[in-house]
DNA sequence: AGGTTCATGTAACCCGTTACATGATTTC
DNA sequence: GAAATCATGTAACGGGTTACATGAACCT
């Protein structure tokens, strides 16, 4: 079970098709009109990658013909491709996945309600707060006995590593607390 | 005046050695002992990075002999090396720069001091404020219009998004005071 | 004598960027 | 009739990841 060559492109793809199938136009716009406007919309990096996600089997086209409109190529989530996303997921949360920005641990979690549910966006959540408070105090203590001999733009620079972390982790204390909320509502 | 072909991991590079020579085997233990840990230590990318560089004039390389130790290969920032680097920090800073994340613009600003002086730095931060508080609200809209239809999780990924320019902005503010407060002394 | 650290590389692979290309349909 | 939008591709290029490879010096 291992997860053979999506790349973070591919598993937002993924992701935003479990919503509802759409074309690679679809999804150019998509990114382009969302805050999901961080990924490229590039016709060359979503048509093939649209294309690789097919190979595997984790997506499957058809053509769309429409009466006066433009014919187009509609993408839909195989059941490979929606475990493929759960198993993505699910994977623990390792020190190197909050080292190496936050961003896809923050893209892994947008889709999970629709996915897998909020029992295991909670568990989600309280691992990542577990990794994120464990990281953060080698960062505050580098910066303790460094930063006197660092330039004040290095050492401002740091101070905003350690600012962000923080305010990741208050941000996922108050997203289990929405979420324990909205279990009590069951 | 262009920045022809040089990667992330490149300039990182030439802001590290601006400080003081180094062969790859210490900018490998750089990064991996440092907050710079974001970037990979591989020999993979290092090795190759540090001799495109040496190609393109930016750095230049001798071998260092030392008894009983190991020799090895020290690199040092050419004029053109310098020149570059300021050439890339001083670049306008525009909305594609804050959306595409903003860890290229904090690695912009983090060798500032050294390479353009206060002045500069000053300058940056007060474009860098500038450009998020005009992002910002497009985000917040956003969020006002399509929060209600979205996923828990959706939302919440958003939120954190917001949370994040908003304590980046912060920091911005904060940062122009501490130089605000060092050119006092002047 | 054997394992760790120092030190530098190479090569295959994947994929994102940029640019180019095409054609239909809609709008003014 | 021209420009913008819809819609889908291809191809060259660059560079990061991973894995493989080598050898000297140091420590026990």
């Amino acid at each position: 079970m291992k997860g053979l060559g999506v790349s973070v492109l591919g598993y937002a793809l993924l992701g935003v098709l479990q919503q509802q199938d759409r074309s690679g136009y679809d999804l150019r716009k998509f990114f382009s009109a969302t805050p999901m406007i961080s990924f490229s919309d590039s016709p060359g990096s979503i048509y093939p990658a649209l294309r690789r996600l097919e190979e595997r089997g984790l997506v499957k086209s058809r053509i769309q013909e429409r009466s006066g409109l433009h014919r187009r190529r509609l993408y839909r989530l195989t059941p490979a491709g929606a475990a493929e996303l759960r198993r993505w997921q699910k994977q623990p949360i390792v020190r190197d996945d909050i080292i190496r920005g936050t961003a896809e641990l923050m893209l892994r979690f947008s889709f999970m309600d629709q996915s897998l549910g909020p029992a295991e966006a909670l568990r989600f959540l309280t691992a990542f707060k577990a990794e994120l408070a464990a990281y953060i105090p080698s960062l505050r203590s580098f910066l303790e006995e460094n930063g006197k001999y660092m330039a004040l733009s290095g050492r401002l620079a740091l101070e905003n590593g350690i600012n962000a972390y923080e305010s990741l982790l208050d941000w996922a204390r108050n997203a289990i607390k929405s979420y324990e909320k909205s279990q009590e509502r069951d």
